[in-house]
DNA sequence: TTCTAATTGTGATGGTTGTCACAGAAATTC
DNA sequence: GAATTTCTGTGACAACCATCACAATTAGAA
């Protein structure tokens, strides 16, 4: 059974306040590609992810997937509905088989409360998706559907880079899920992952995609931006 | 002189606590139009308004403005940086005279983990941003820019609506505004007010523009989305 | 292996909308 | 009230990209 220490805003508490926390939970599993919250449904759990991985999207009226978010192991969800009591405004689904501890907001609430260090973890987790969210938008107001594309391959591969200066992802990233990322279509990413082939920036290896050099994809996107 | 219990994150702090307060703080004056915050400036502050209203702004490379947020007496910016020390991200600038109280990141540290109440008004005002942040990314990814002037016309006016279900927004709204908000050209806005006025689902009165029907305005929007 | 499902690659096409350009209206300043 | 700045309205045009429609490829299951 997974402890609750490796959640990360619970980051900072003692043993003792770590199985008073325990009492007030329930764990719970879900298998991958099983829908864990739906939007509209009046609950406001929070989720604490235990193991696994999970999406957080919302689909458009064209049926259009966009992807909000992705936590992994340590991560929370749902917070937004506890904090606010406003419904849910996403569904979540598990990417990988994920267990969970689930906190009613009241119990999250006072644990927030009462241990100053799990306030502060959750304000910095909370200041870590508005930068992420802010930027996302500058992003998808000022760069054209290629160039965001691109810039997602960067960031990716800047967060894996090695001291030469090249990257490897792996596994290859699937196009749609790009697509759920950047707000394009599926289609846009085939065509610019295509020619950034040609061009030599990235290329395919068995075990996923390789980019060479990391700073020329750098100088690529801010060439394409003008 | 303006008093601190004005200010959002600080509500729930006794008069003590506020005289506190007052002891950390440096209080300044921003007349109309100045920047108060430019991006890669290394400070970290924490900017209580006290009275005035800001905008928070971003610049594309090809100069189009984007705002990110409009904030009013009471408010607060630059909690940011302040938490988790990472560079600013963006420029703030005074629309009306401002007044506001300056807040160093250690101590606005300080006072959000001793008052467990700032620490969640904290809480919440970043969940509201990140709320607000979200539903304009899936706007921007589903919507198209017609469609998202008239949303954003539509908000405007539910929040002033009288239960007759009209709303007069005043001021006007000037164009160049709205577009920054919603991530398009001046020109679009322009366009999309014009075909509105037509409809006859808004009208300029003297002192600010008139929409006599919320309702239809939300029929409107949502039949122009297919 | 063979069959099936998922993923990728690419052309054609049309709609949307950003950009440029300028004229007119309104608001501010002097 | 004249002058200047800011704001609004609108046409023309081209770029960009979502969508549709398949074919080709790869991965996974039987």
């Amino acid at each position: 059974m997974v402890k609750l220490s490796v959640v990360g805003i619970l980051a900072g508490l003692d043993e003792d306040a770590l199985t008073d926390v325990e009492r007030h939970i329930n764990r719970k599993n879900f298998s991958a590609g099983v829908q864990m919250i739906e939007p509209e449904a009046d609950s406001s759990d929070v989720y604490l992810i235990l193991s696994g991985r999970v999406r957080i999207v919302n689909y458009s009226l064209s049926g259009r997937e966009i992807t909000l978010e992705e936590i992994g192991a340590g991560g929370c969800v749902g917070q937004l509905s506890a904090i606010d009591g406003q419904p849910r405004s996403a569904c979540v689904f598990a990417v990988d088989d994920t267990e969970v501890a689930i906190l009613s907001p009241a119990n999250f609430e006072t644990v927030v409360k009462s241990h100053p260090s799990v306030g502060w973890n959750v304000i910095r987790e909370l200041a870590r998706i508005v930068r992420t969210s802010t930027r996302r938008i500058v992003d998808v107001s000022t760069l054209g559907a290629n160039e965001r594309v691109v810039a997602e391959i960067m960031r990716r591969a800047q967060q894996v880079s090695d001291d030469t200066g090249a990257a490897v992802l792996s596994p290859v990233p699937v196009h749609s899920e790009i697509a759920g990322r950047v707000s394009t279509s599926r289609e846009t990413v085939a065509r610019v992952m295509g020619s950034l082939g040609r061009k030599g920036l990235v290329n395919k290896v068995d075990n996923g995609l390789h980019v060479p050099d990391v700073r020329r994809l750098e100088e690529f996107l801010s060439e394409s931006i003008h």
